[in-house]
DNA sequence: ACCTGAACACCGTTCAAGT
DNA sequence: ACCTGAACACCGTTCAAGT
């Protein structure tokens, strides 16, 4: 109606932002494409200007998470570098944190509600910047003698799977209450992936 | 309108079943409770007579998928009875190709479409059936010399967390490309367990 | 007890129209 | 180029009504 509404000049962001409070608000339910137009003050079908549809959105609001996603784990990586063998803890345990802070955002970063991931090249980068990053801090605790040595990837697949597993298991409430009752969770994230050789310790 | 349609009597379990058939067709966003009711030919409020709402048929078709797959589970474990160095390492395969080749019917099982759980008996003690399979396996192969000792909990959390890492991981297609194209899947499969302490070998 | 049909408040998407 | 509003085909859910 009135000028101020028209225009509103960075309406993608806007909508990715207004996307992510609907998120941590009320779930991946209820995210809408009618629902973060209107909270911006647009009509509904507004975000059609920038996004091809639903999807595009939704692949968006993920890559936004990824990318925060991706500040925790390098800033872990620098705080730690100095104790090269809780450095793979703690990022199993950041990892872990993450994904229950912010439950419905790593469900929609990590459980498929994308479904042509190719088609979407920002979300494509982002993921595999994570990756490489993944990599990198494996082959530093390998030179630090707190992993074991070997194919990089092939233990990239090991660890992701243990910490990723675990973690979506905690996410869904699939654990049986009895397996969680003894320690303390982070003491167990530990334990979980000692088996894949810490060498030394502390 | 003609007398069939009516008193359908078993009404209930042709909805599950309907259900489960447009889960493998359609996928689970092509999954409504209008959907099923055409396919059965019944008006779109008719299921409502079985089911509280879209959450209790959605919990009725995930038990459904549940039983399959621990009959599935109990059949492996019956077959490699005989082989307890290759039982743990069947189990995943088996795990692994369920996901595979019913990828809506696993997601819906196991990622949180299904939000209170405890509010659906059948579900919840058919999880907890094959829950206790999964713990009475690992105590067969610690007893038989084919998996480390040490509490049971434990090393069902340890199995577990990584099977079904390296399962969803593949599901929602997050490895890369080039981790999955030195060796076939079940090898690498087994050199993902192999850390958990398989002490004798075939 | 079991099923139907109208009704309501929501969706995603398309399209002609406005600036 | 960017936004709006009507329109369409879908949803889940409630409710009065039928047998």
């Amino acid at each position: 109606m009135t000028l101020d509404t028209y225009h509103h000049g960075n309406l993608k962001e806007a909508l990715i932002f207004a996307g992510l409070e609907i998120l941590s608000e009320k779930g991946i339910e209820g995210l809408s494409l009618r629902n973060v137009a209107k909270r911006i003050g647009v009509s509904h079908t507004a975000p059609y200007n920038h996004f091809r549809d639903k999807q595009d959105l939704l692949a968006a609001i993920s890559a936004a998470g990824h990318e925060q996603f991706h500040q925790i784990l390098l800033t872990t990586f620098e705080e730690f570098k100095g104790k090269p063998s809780e450095l793979i803890t703690e990022i199993a345990w950041v990892y872990l944190q993450f994904a229950m802070q912010n439950p419905d955002k790593f469900k929609l970063m990590f459980s498929g509600a994308l479904e042509d991931e190719q088609k979407h090249p920002d979300f494509e980068e982002i993921t595999q910047k994570t990756i490489s990053l993944f990599e990198e801090i494996i082959v530093y605790c390998q030179n630090k003698g707190s992993l074991e040595g070997g194919n990089v990837a092939k233990i990239a697949i090991k660890l992701w799977s243990t910490v990723h597993g675990f973690t979506t298991l905690m996410l869904e409430n699939q654990f049986p209450p009895e397996y969680l009752k003894e320690k303390d969770i982070k003491e167990l994230l530990r334990s979980l992936i000692a088996s894949y050789g810490l060498s030394d310790f502390i």
